[in-house]
DNA sequence: TATTGTTATACTCTATAACTATA
DNA sequence: TATAGTTATAGAGTATAACAATA
């Protein structure tokens, strides 16, 4: 059962390989492994890092505001603040503009996390982007942002 | 509390919309919620079309198998695995050349879901592809690949 | 009526660890 | 020793449904 030079165990189908959304799986994958290895340490999501980043450059944004920007429902978005809540991470407060929003905001710990964290997501770009030119970072982001946006 | 005309309510700020990571999670978003609508009714996630794809063009592979093409933990492969075979789409069979393999084949019930699944999959690309040129695909394709592959 | 937060619930993916059988 | 399958376990994301408080 010796393996021959030109077995390939990973090969695919055309038809397959043809499929979008087959690869941006497979590419999400890829770079979801490769953060989570490059933030073992810190244990941090990359939900997690995303919601602190957003908490930082707009404090006092509500779940729903979030929610619009992350493309999260409700519920996830809760699941979530929870968790970084009860690690210390950010604060719930009261919006006095509309009695039914929450304000949230860094604490000092969750203000060095995200410090940290940027460190390990500039580590984390930097083998992304190995794999390509500037210009074709451009194209790729341009690409990928007709998906969501 | 009216919104103004200018108001973006999923505006993202600058340094996080250079992060290549946090586009692809966005646009993988996008595509699951879409396949997800689009397969309501078949009750197939991606994955397990991916699985049912492979068994089907490689008769009699291995669970490692998939799990090297699929980019997938053995453990995972398992998972999929008995969810499939628990809905009747396809058989673990013994190896007659390493007895500590299994030969997987799809069953008529797994090749009819197929079936149904190419079918759904075409709507699902042909809404993905609606953003993009020919050329463009080619290009998102390629790139896409240099994170896995 | 609509929105926001909340809770409960469920499913899938992902991964680690440890075990068995086979190579 | 290494590989393949298996089981148990756990964490995270995703979503639906229903409820309370507020707009």
């Amino acid at each position: 059962m010796t393996a021959k030079p030109g077995d390939d165990d990973a090969h695919l189908p055309d038809d397959l390989e043809a499929v979008v959304g087959f690869h941006i799986r497979l590419a999400h994958g890829a770079v979801y492994r490769h953060f989570t290895e490059t933030f073992a340490d810190l244990g941090l999501t990359q939900k997690q890092v995303s919601v602190l980043w957003l908490v930082e450059s707009t404090p006092g944004i509500a779940q729903t505001g979030l929610a619009a920007r992350l493309q999260m429902d409700r519920a996830t978005t809760m699941a979530i603040v929870n968790r970084l809540q009860a690690r210390g991470y950010l604060l719930r407060g009261k919006s006095r503009d509309d009695g039914r929003k929450q304000t949230l905001h860094l604490t000092d710990a969750g203000r060095a996390a995200l410090a940290e964290a940027r460190r390990a997501i500039e580590a984390h770009e930097a083998w992304l982007k190995s794999r390509y030119t500037p210009a074709e970072v451009r194209t790729l982001i341009e690409l990928l942002s007709r998906l969501h946006g």
